[in-house]
DNA sequence: TCCATTAGTATCCTTTTTGATACTATACTA
DNA sequence: TAGTATAGTATCAAAAAGGATACTAATGGA
């Protein structure tokens, strides 16, 4: 590899997919494209409205993904993920790939201590 | 993408990387093979031995890097990444390119907000 | 004898992140 | 007229992460 630590960007991108609800509400939105806030609450099990919200804005202020507001009531948005944000699918997938290899990983390490 | 959000395993490999000296431990080890605590205490900028002591067993408890012990005084103890470890290179290397970009990405959001 | 060296611990403190809960506006419906 | 629905905020509390500082053991060297 040929990544100078000095000038490392790993950062960055780390930076924005760090959040406990983060990984999964980009899974869903690339999944099946655009949501309601509502349906997302639905597809997150567990996220409160405040944190859903806060995690959907810290997307948008790095143009990860898009809020659009109809001006009705009730209220509708939907979020959606950006052309860029979709740069962002095969580190999930290598990340995803990863974590698969690395669950069956740490059981064989578990049945090994059990032996 | 194919991952269902209900399978997702990217939390796994996200867990491994979290850490405000993760990456940087990772790469210095990646790319000057075994170090010496000390010598990583140097190549890691403003970290505290506490810090670096926490980061590198959480790092060892994944079987990410290897740790050895040399019974001497003073103490002489090395660390480096397993073969295993080695295999986050990938996901390391794709998020420092898509950082490297996303840098860029801002940069000209900044200057168009200047306009 | 005193000091430096190494790889840590121990303690306390601050900051950041996450969570629980209650509250809001406005239109539509029963 | 009361209740429902939607996408939020506000407030307070708890937990997790990170940081500053001081301390330790045992040896070799001045």
């Amino acid at each position: 590899m040929k990544i100078e630590p000095e000038l490392c960007r790993v950062e960055d991108a780390l930076g924005i997919l760090v959040g406990k609800w983060k990984p999964i509400i980009l899974l869903h939105l690339l999944k099946n494209g655009t949501q309601r806030f509502s349906e997302l609450k639905r597809n997150v099990p567990g996220v409160t409205q405040k944190m859903l919200t806060k995690q959907l804005r810290e997307l948008e202020d790095e143009d990860i993904i898009e809020r659009v507001v109809y001006p009705q009531v009730p209220p509708k948005v939907e979020y959606s993920i950006t052309e860029y944000g979709r740069s962002l699918e095969p580190i999930l997938a290598a990340m995803h790939e990863w974590g698969t290899k690395h669950t069956l990983h740490k059981m064989e390490k578990l049945n090994q201590g059990s032996l």
